[in-house]
DNA sequence: TAAAATTTTGTGTACGTACACATAAAAATT
DNA sequence: AATTTTTATGTGTACGTACACAAAATTTTA
């Protein structure tokens, strides 16, 4: 195939340019196709996209040419031309009430300024995660608005069925991140739980005399999905069966500010634990409390907080594992985006890889 | 603002469309910026890209407009309109020769694809890591091209400043992964191998008594870039002197399938190891043959190759640290075509995490 | 067999940007 | 004041796709 070349071999800027011919590869476009069907782009155009009005004739034959010249859209110009502003709504766990959700707003700010140049409407609302109200009716506020695409942290399971009940009939995007669920959405991206367990048993277990006290902390349950907690209790459990069935395990709820009163009472049971594994990422003030007592428990807990990442760098905490918030939100915003611009497919479930943290590779995750 | 709105209201086939006008949010474009500074579109494009030929008047109103509506030129259409042919070429170890750059491989594959629907051609060539000269073949003969882009692995220093010093008054981009380089590239993507010995170091330390002898491998050295790891050597060594001063260090370098008889020789001078730190991928041969003598050593070592997999899930190796080829590869392959498409910046380092996996967690990397 | 209805096909324009070329305005020369 | 030269500005077309509408070809009905 030959392309148009323009070289400009202009002395003084008022000269004309030279214009000629080189064989160099080239795409090939619809025009490429209707000529090789002999017939118009409008016809190739109706088959591609089967909007009927096509003859049985012709639509063979243009099928055939795409074949043969294994055509493909291009999506710039699709995007282009579908000029519509898209509108994406985002639904997150309010970050001044938990701060672990700090990092999604900052990794959603990071795609939006990344897409700046692109005709997006996003917007963030945020839902307070102790109260179900606040998810219903910040929810419904965004229906209303008919979104091209919604994104949400499904905390609250029968809540979220019934959003995406609502939106059965539209055609919005839906991606959710952090909590798994069954509502039906069109994307999931996060951790397999389980595993996650499993993952922190091992790291215990590595470090554990025969017939360990192994602890099982969930803090705060009113801030956590407790399906989301339970299921590290099950992973860590599980791997404790297979590989230390000496160690003895118990599982506690409390409130994470009460943790050194707790510690000091199980403490007077001379009950010591070995190791401490806390399911979400509350341990900072577990940690501070087996310092102040003088424990020598080793402590394994969930995410990279700026108070979690001290006791880690300060040697309170032994490992943590990261879930990677920020990854999880900017990926289901750029998928999203990719989506709805350039058509890319949108992957049902993104596992991301459970990573694990100690004081020397923290920073090259901050 | 208002936007041109289509509603599809007709009944049947030949029905005429209603057209009419929704208020809705607007990107601004050339022509809004054109009216507002009272100029046409063409005054405004000179002024954008400094083309001269503009007043100092018209400069100076069009340089407000576009301030004051917050133009950003529409990356799509940016790139429709350049319709070139991107000519990227890749130069990696050959994978059949070192299988840690198979997953390179696959990383790159997946980007070619991902892409395939736009104007690039990218081409993949190879050159024997152990040969010097491969490298330059192959370099010069990619160099012949005149590519828009440039990805390689710069295994060998001397020659990979002379391949850039060639290049110096092209305009190729380049991009560069695994292995860090003084060559004056734009992009290099990689881990901080100094800090990547410091984490080793840090999972070594947590399972050892005092007192312990340490093992440092250097295995193949010819296969690899030697500042690669020294560099590795030094973050290891750092820590231990740091944390554990009393551990007694050794650094062996040898061929790694002599690996058993290197250890048997040790075994008989009545040196046994606590744990062997393998600066690269090359640590399979040496749990196998740990396992065989019978010794409990712990070992740490690099990559996720097959091998290494296999070993890490029976336990004969602890601890793998994960340097993500594939992801450098796609990554510094992604990052280009972004640029040279949507002229997306480049970012000169990208330092990815160094990620420990165990047992547990390997699964969710695979 | 002609007219009407229906199906099929082709054409033109828009999306937003870039740039060659044409034209207009201003400045410098005669 | 008439001209050339220089500088400034505007216009038109292309990129590849999508789609409304016009036009042509075919089928149905009278």
């Amino acid at each position: 195939m030959y392309v148009h070349i323009k070289i400009a071999l202009r002395l003084t800027q008022n000269e004309k340019y030279f214009i000629f011919d080189l064989p160099m590869k080239k795409k090939y476009v619809l025009k490429d196709i209707a000529k090789l069907a002999g017939v118009s782009i409008g016809t190739v155009d109706r088959v591609i996209h089967n909007r009927g009005r096509v003859s049985a004739e012709s639509e063979k034959r243009v099928k055939a040419a795409i074949k043969e010249l294994h055509y493909v859209p291009n999506p710039v110009a699709q995007s282009l031309k579908n000029n519509k502003v898209h509108q994406i709504r985002i639904l997150l766990p309010d970050p001044s009430i938990d701060p672990y959700w700090v990092p999604c707003e900052h990794g959603i700010h990071e795609i939006k300024d990344e897409f700046k140049a692109f005709d997006l409407d996003i917007e963030l609302s945020y839902f307070d995660p102790v109260k179900v109200n606040s998810f219903k009716e910040a929810g419904e506020a965004i229906l209303d608005q008919k979104p091209d695409s919604l994104l949400f942290v499904p905390l609250f399971e029968k809540e979220s069925v019934l959003l995406m009940e609502k939106l059965k009939n539209s055609n919005t995007l839906t991606s959710t991140f952090n909590s798994p669920s069954n509502s039906g959405v069109h994307q999931f991206i996060g951790q397999n739980l389980f595993l996650s367990g499993r993952v922190a048993a091992k790291l215990a277990c590595d470090h554990l005399p025969s017939e360990a006290n192994v602890g099982i902390l969930h803090l705060d349950e009113s801030f956590n999905n407790a399906l989301h907690m339970q299921e590290k209790e099950k992973g860590f459990r599980a791997y404790f069966e297979e590989n230390c069935p000496t160690s003895k395990l118990y599982t506690h709820t409390w409130d994470s500010s009460r943790s050194k009163y707790h510690l000091e009472k199980l403490q007077n049971d001379s009950l010591v634990y070995d190791i401490l594994f806390v399911t979400n990422s509350k341990i900072h003030p577990v940690a501070m409390a087996v310092h102040e007592l003088g424990l020598k428990t080793k402590l394994i807990g969930y995410d990279l907080l700026k108070e979690n990442v001290v006791c880690l760098k300060e040697g309170r905490i032994d490992f943590l594992i990261h879930q990677a918030p920020k990854t999880q939100a900017s990926l289901s915003l750029k998928n999203v985006i990719e989506h709805l611009l350039f058509k890319k497919p949108l992957p049902e479930t993104v596992l991301l890889p459970i990573e694990i943290i100690n004081s020397e590779n923290v920073d090259s995750y901050l």
